[in-house]
DNA sequence: AAGAGGCCCTGATAGC
DNA sequence: TGCTATCAGGGCCTCT
């Protein structure tokens, strides 16, 4: 579910919930994650105190007073739960991302921080967790990502040099978190109809000014998402959370058959398939 | 070594 | 009602 943008949301009700608080009790209760939470992970965490939540792409990053590091990954369908504990023994849910009611299943990681307990939910398991001794482990994990959107390294000359000897359409370089990471399925086409270019135009045949457009849209829309608290899909039934808005103003994802947003364009939103993966764009104004 | 494709997994929905 | 097939916001691994 979450890139960027949905992250950053997460990271935001985080750092408002739990910094400064210490870990009291950490309960796994399904170790088989994407990645297989390591047996010491519990032992690991226990009495950590939080100093910052931080983001990098669509990676929160809980960060302890001592200098070590949780990492927490949502995959396709992770969503973190927090829940509040009213009298001594009872946790009630108070906040909570995309789900007004924490799900019966798939509660994989309980983590309480004194009166408060953060649950990590993740039907698919794609999602997860892991924790580094220091600072060199986190730059490793993160070595070979590409900077986000936001930074100064993602600008005209960086795309022209990554894109050199390379041939591949400009939608997979988009979702590529080599080249730039935070994007995902649903930015990556709403970038493409910002930029007015079709997704499955080689890259190498771009323009410098069609270059400018990717790297002014990719701020712009994953900026515009975040003020809105992030997209929420497929998770409408309540709306008494942080549920996200950005899903109503999209411009192609999941409008197939619609319209063009776009004054006297007239064009059609279309779905392709591009790497297994759905693309939408406008078939007139993308080129 | 770049790039395509398979695969990890559960759940919601559509079609029969 | 119940079956099967398809699809979903990610990204790693393998093969060519």
């Amino acid at each position: 579910m979450p890139e960027l943008p949905e992250v950053e949301i997460v990271r935001k009700s985080l750092s408002k919930n739990i910094k400064g608080k210490v870990i009291t009790k950490v309960e796994v209760n399904n170790r088989n994650l994407r990645v297989k939470i390591e047996k010491k992970f519990e032992e690991k965490l226990k009495k950590k105190k939080i100093k910052k939540i931080d983001r990098f792409s669509k990676y929160i990053i809980i960060v302890f007073f001592d200098n070590s590091f949780c990492l927490i990954h949502l995959g396709m369908s992770g969503t973190i739960h927090l829940l509040k504990k009213k009298n001594k023994n009872k946790f009630t849910n108070t906040s909570f991302y995309h789900s007004p009611h924490l799900p019966k299943k798939h509660n994989h990681v309980e983590i309480e921080l004194q009166n408060i307990s953060l649950i990590y939910n993740d039907p698919r398991r794609f999602g997860y967790l892991l924790y580094f001794d220091n600072k060199k482990q986190l730059q490793k994990k993160f070595k070979s990502y590409g900077p986000e959107p936001f930074s100064k390294k993602f600008n005209l000359e960086y795309i022209l040099k990554y894109f050199q000897n390379k041939h591949k359409n400009i939608k997979n370089f988009l979702l590529d978190q080599k080249f730039v990471s935070g994007l995902g399925n649903i930015y990556a086409s709403e970038v493409l109809f910002e930029s007015k270019i079709y997704p499955l135009k080689s890259a190498s045949l771009l323009t410098n000014d069609q270059l400018k457009k990717i790297i002014k849209y990719s701020k712009k829309v994953l900026k515009r998402s975040i003020a809105k608290g992030g997209s929420s899909i497929r998770d409408f039934k309540n709306t008494t959370g942080d549920q996200g808005s950005f899903q109503k103003e999209f411009k192609v994802y999941n409008r197939e058959h619609l319209k063009c947003t776009r004054r006297s364009c007239g064009g059609i939103i279309k779905k392709i398939i591009i790497s297994n993966r759905s693309s939408f764009f406008c078939n007139i104004c993308q080129k």
